[in-house]
RNA sequence: UGCCCGAUAGUGUAAUGGUAGCACAACAGAUUCUGACUCUGUUUGUCUAGGUUCGAGUCCUAGUCGGGCAGCCA
């Protein structure tokens, strides 16, 4: 019971520890709480990116390492954002990004279950229980807007106990008063009148922005968020999720400390900028003198990328503009566009463990995200030979109709590497980079009259090359040694360069779309104006020549095209007989660095 | 301006009063049928000034710098 060993966090992760891991740990300890309950709660007025990503991994992650469960919740208070175009997006992004990891933490809901209502120690309680795996009938996210009954209800409470009060002042007047800490002219109201107001502005007697409800705490704070914060206005708009049925919404901050309280939730962790509406938070559950144990809240500094926009706003621009092609390009840091750029999920995982839980502002060198997904992707790619810019080679001393099948091996990380076929022939191909007419120092790669290894195939010489009246390469002329092949007479001997390639005979012809990092500046918008600083090579696309093996990719698999990166079949538009590659991130490109020095 | 929060190599993050570590990046080298991976080595750090203490990155005070909040957004 007072057992608080963590299991070790898999994805390569040490146990991870943290401030808030610690303040979790040490309740656990004490016995403060049963389970630990934690929540991911977005609104769903645009897609999840990669800061959604760190909060899920730690709301989720301390759920998995110390037994708990962690609430998927719509924190759906303001009616005229949301969609459930969102709703859904968020649910399968949440579902991709802890598949496998944390899926028996995820706490849903039974479809369309409300609140239990109960007394205890005399006192009216709520409280929406969660589902986790395998349960009888089909399960959906918590909604804040399941609560409305609820937070209503808890809302009359506060008016009946003398601690909220209708306001009739102008949404100018009301920011006005609270800057100059003035009392508003409507804070003396009786009971009775705010009961019969507040019942009128649920009946929809009221516009919009003609009155609020606005708890009554202490116009002198020095907290802005302590000086009668509104606690419900008048919206009247159809909602995503309770359709008409509401004309007056609940605050977020309002609705959020009691969405917590009424699901259970122990540990309320949310971004720096929430800090100093903590004290009203506490506030507003002290203040209704619920029997259960109240929730607490706890902010850590978000996450943010260098050279990636993660701002809804701008997010929802770059898309509105068609600079990208949706919410899940793969050059968005969106979790959709992540997954469809073919990153694994376990990579972002790592990515957002890895950086840490502070107080601490920072910006995350991108250079970290890249290492890990190249890390991750290493690990399970499997080996492929691709060319994306061919060149063609004529193999003198090969027959034409001659096809040599060449072993190669799938993944050499492999403890015991599985091979495949490869053919081989006469005419290959190879990338345009590969040949230097007049090489630069220290290329090893192939060039007149020198030596090159085709890779799993054999040592050729280049003899001729030829070109066209305009004075464009169009072909290489060389001979292959056979001898050099694996197993031959000649295998061990050694070239400096060893280069990919395919057999022109055999290769598929293919769209390899080829991206890169979205902008060129470490922090797009430092200057006010990120499509300034678009990459305007985001987004190259060629027609490549891939080696047949490729026909059979599924959207699952990760390919290591050798020498050049990572790839992965783009589901959304790859036919059968028609695919489309993307690729996920080069390889380490030493060579570019030292031909970049010069 | 008020209130709140923060500050450890280039970047991010550990050290919970007792040897300042780790990762990424950078650089140099080894290895290599991927200029990848792997391996070895190198450079670089506790914001400032006082105080408490045998001992301070850690505790206290002041300052400096950075950030957040001041929506009928979340």
């Amino acid at each position: 019971m007072t057992d608080t060993t963590i299991p070790n966090a898999h994805d390569g992760e040490n146990r991870p520890s943290d401030f808030i891991r610690d303040i979790v740990a040490d309740d656990v300890k004490t016995g403060k709480h049963q389970q630990i309950v934690t929540r991911f709660p977005p609104e769903p007025n645009g897609y999840l990116h990669i800061g959604h990503a760190k909060s899920i991994c730690l709301n989720f992650g301390i759920a998995r390492e110390f037994n708990g469960v962690c609430h998927l919740r719509m924190d759906d208070t303001n009616p005229t954002k949301e969609d459930v175009e969102y709703v859904e997006s968020i649910t399968a992004d949440v579902k991709w990004l802890i598949a496998g990891w944390a899926d028996h933490c995820l706490g849903l809901k039974r479809h369309g279950h409300a609140p239990d209502a109960s007394t205890v120690n005399g006192k009216p309680d709520y409280y929406q229980p969660s589902v986790v795996g395998a349960a009888a009938g089909p399960l959906e996210p918590f909604y804040a807007s399941d609560y409305f009954d609820q937070i209503y209800a808890c809302a009359v409470r506060l008016i009946e106990k003398g601690k909220a009060y209708v306001c009739d002042l102008s949404p100018d007047d009301t920011d006005e008063y609270r800057r100059n800490a003035k009392e508003s002219p409507f804070r003396g109201r009786s009971v009775a009148e705010n009961l019969d107001l507040f019942t009128r502005m649920k009946a929809g007697e009221f516009p919009d922005g003609t009155r609020t409800l606005r708890a009554k705490i202490d116009m002198a704070s020095p907290n802005i968020w302590m000086r009668d914060p509104l606690i419900y206005r008048i919206r009247h708009a159809d909602h995503h999720h309770t359709g008409g049925k509401w004309c007056i919404y609940p605050m977020y901050d309002f609705a959020h400390c009691l969405s917590d309280y009424i699901e259970g939730i122990t540990h309320s962790i949310c971004t720096l900028e929430f800090e100093v509406h903590r004290p009203l938070y506490d506030w507003i559950l002290e203040s209704l003198e619920l029997p259960r144990a109240l929730p607490h809240q706890y902010e850590f500094a978000k996450l943010i990328p260098s050279h990636m926009i993660v701002s809804k706003r701008k997010l929802i621009q770059l898309v509105n503009e068609k600079v990208v092609g949706g919410w899940d390009d793969p050059r968005l840091p969106t979790i959709s566009g992540i997954r469809r750029r073919g990153v694994p999920a376990a990579a972002l995982r790592r990515f957002a463990i890895g950086v840490g839980v502070t107080k601490f502002i920072s910006l995350t060198d991108i250079a970290v995200y890249e290492h890990v997904v190249r890390d991750e992707l290493n690990a399970i790619a499997l080996r492929r030979l691709a060319v994306l810019d061919p060149i063609k080679i004529v193999l003198t001393n090969i027959p034409a109709d001659q096809v040599i099948e060449v072993e190669a091996t799938d993944n050499p990380q492999d403890e015991n590497p599985t091979t495949r076929k490869v053919p081989f022939g006469r005419e290959i191909y190879i990338d345009r980079d590969d040949f230097a007419e007049v090489p630069p120092p220290k290329y090893f790669r192939l060039k007149p009259g020198g030596e090159v290894r085709l890779k799993y195939a054999c040592i050729i010489k280049c003899d001729e090359i030829v070109k066209d009246a305009a004075g464009n390469l169009v072909e290489i002329r060389c001979t292959a040694d056979l001898d050099t092949r694996a197993g031959g007479a000649n295998a061990a001997k050694k070239v400096k360069g060893t280069i990919h390639w395919v057999s022109a005979t055999h290769a598929l012809s293919t769209e390899v779309r080829l991206y890169d990092r979205l902008f060129t500046a470490a922090e797009p918008d430092a200057d006010g104006d990120f499509t300034k600083h678009l990459n305007p090579n985001s987004l190259v696309v060629v027609q490549a020549k891939l080696e047949p093996a490729l026909a059979q990719a599924t959207p699952e698999q990760r390919f290591q095209f050798e020498r050049l990166g990572y790839f992965a079949l783009d589901a959304a538009d790859s036919k059968p007989g028609k695919l489309v590659f993307n690729r996920t991130i080069t390889l380490k490109d030493a060579w570019a660095k030292e031909t970049q020095k010069k």
